[in-house]
DNA sequence: CTAAAAATCACATTATAATGTTAGTTCGTG
DNA sequence: CACGAACTAACATTATAATGTGATTTTTAG
């Protein structure tokens, strides 16, 4: 997943879960710009700000070795 | 998985292919300096760092729903 | 044991992420 | 339509990530 997707990732959670960015925003603590920049791939955003969202999300950060793809 | 989750795994990989600090940081285009910090966990790296990082060690970045624990 | 490389660390500098503000645009609902 | 909320966006400021340097400690190979 790239950094890109992982803004995706993120807007698709929180349509799901029908909640505005200020809202979002407000519940991770952080600013609806930041927010905003993560969803539209415009960030390169910190570790920690993508955790404090998908914290939020019920969403789950995960580093794992890559399958190979024959 | 937390921040200081990610630079333990990534240590992990790292030992297991048998790569260096200094070996690692160059063939991601990295600070050896940024390497450590993430590895020690005294570091809030961005999503891009970790990724060109993850992309060295065959790791992917993933975002998924989490698991409900009963 | 010794020498070299790797890892750890502190600190200063530079680059940039995160925020705050403001404003224009789009979307939803009465 | 019309009004408010949400979204998108630009820009300035502040906070901090990333780097560079040099030094110390630890690890590893001979």
């Amino acid at each position: 997943m790239l950094v890109r997707d992982v803004g995706i990732a993120i807007k698709k959670r929180r349509k799901a879960l029908k909640i505005t960015q200020p809202h979002l925003a407000d519940l991770a603590g952080i600013s609806v710009n930041s927010l905003y920049k993560i969803e539209r791939g415009k960030a390169n955003p910190t570790l920690d700000l993508v955790e404090k969202i998908a914290e939020v999300l019920g969403l789950e950060i995960k580093l794992e070795v890559k399958k190979i793809t024959l």
